[in-house]
DNA sequence: GAGGTGCGTATTGTATACAAAAGCTGTCCG
DNA sequence: CGGACAGCTTTTGTATACAATACGCACCTC
């Protein structure tokens, strides 16, 4: 995307997850437009991006509104990214070379090293893990898939601000890595996939503590 | 959408489909807002959502092309839809209220109406499938699930204009979407998950029939 | 006082002009 | 003869002005 416009993405999403806007708030693309320093147009064009990813939503006569998620719409995305991205691992388990194995290697060992410091660095491990996924789905080599799974991922940003990890946790994160990397190593679609099941459904199960029991409805799904 | 701004998504999307452009080929903003009668502000808009659907391409120097799709993509397609498309059966047929499911049945003899005809009526049986469809995606009640699977299900719509159908894969799906009906009567989503998957997986393998067979590499996955 | 109607204001949608970036071509220099 | 560079053309990106639509409030009627 163009600068201003990438800009734009930028700010108003960073100003929408900062909490200084809250979830029913109107919103107006002029205000946007202040906001960002930019004018109208590349607002726009952002705001499309945003309400693609549901952190914005319209009214039926066109205003602009910060969409508010429920419990259920994360648990959603929780589901939704399982199921993409085990197919993702499957995928990726039949066409991964041995030096993208040695890749995700590196890039788990970088992921360990944050985590391993007198204090855990969680960005850093935030980004490890971020390239540990990304180098599946690029493996996977589905365009579609990757596209799908790129908006469920960005989503949950949300979360990242109000969630503490453990150092247990983190090091649970890095020990899958390395079976998924052996699963990879073995061309192995089905442990792959029923690792990253684990992998995931426990990451879910870790944020569900946090925030409390599920709707009798959604646990029903 | 405006008017402007969906008018001109349709043209494009009509002029792209119609073929009169070849695969590749390279396409300004102008010539589009030409063709479409409005300005290159609400064609930008459209194009966003074509590029989204991949029936355009930007190139790294955000160049417009015309996408073509390979038959692996398309495979991937029609495997992506069916895994999103078998979850959301599985989900309505958990939350369906018999409401909907009075509803379904009226659209599927709409549906085999459309078909029961001295010659079948392709155009209003694809509406009446596509309405079924919806309902299932809108029992589902799950908005990021129901916006890929939008997504998935516009694009194929390239296919169907090559494609003939024949009364008897009618009659099939017809026949499919009765037992889809039992499944959310039941409120068995093992069941219902079930059909759906064959009903998906016997549309890939029609298509497949009229372009040939699948390269080694995709037929791995 | 309840409900509807009309008008001013706020907000989004579109067109157009201009700015920036990318592509192309011909020329100059090695 | 080949490659790099300059300048012109094409194409995309942004700003701004204007048009269309939606909203809210006051007023009017019953």
């Amino acid at each position: 995307m163009s600068r201003a416009s990438e800009q734009a993405y930028a700010k108003i999403r960073a100003h929408l997850l900062s909490g200084a806007v809250s979830a029913g708030e109107q919103l107006t693309e002029d205000q946007l437009a202040q906001i960002t320093g930019v004018s109208r147009t590349p607002v726009r064009e952002a705001v499309r991006r945003l309400e693609d990813e549901l952190l914005l939503v319209r009214s039926d006569t066109k205003r602009l509104f910060v969409a508010d998620w429920s419990r259920d719409d994360i648990e959603e995305m929780f589901t939704l990214r399982q199921m993409l991205e085990c197919h993702a691992a499957e995928r990726a388990a039949r066409r991964m070379t041995r030096g993208q194995v040695a890749e995700m290697e590196a890039v788990n060992r970088a992921l360990k090293a944050a985590i391993e410091l007198p204090e855990p660095d969680v960005a850093r491990f935030l980004e490890a893990n971020r390239a540990f996924h990304d180098a599946i789905i690029e493996a996977a080599a589905s365009p579609r898939l990757g596209q799908m799974l790129a908006r469920l991922v960005e989503a949950p940003v949300v979360l990242r601000t109000a969630r503490t990890y453990s150092t247990e946790d983190l090091r649970q994160s890095a020990r899958d890595h390395d079976e998924l990397i052996a699963a990879f190593a073995a061309r192995d679609p089905d442990w792959a996939r029923a690792v990253m099941g684990s992998h995931l459904r426990r990451a879910f199960h870790t944020f569900a503590r946090t925030v409390g029991p599920a709707s009798p409805e959604s646990s029903a799904a």
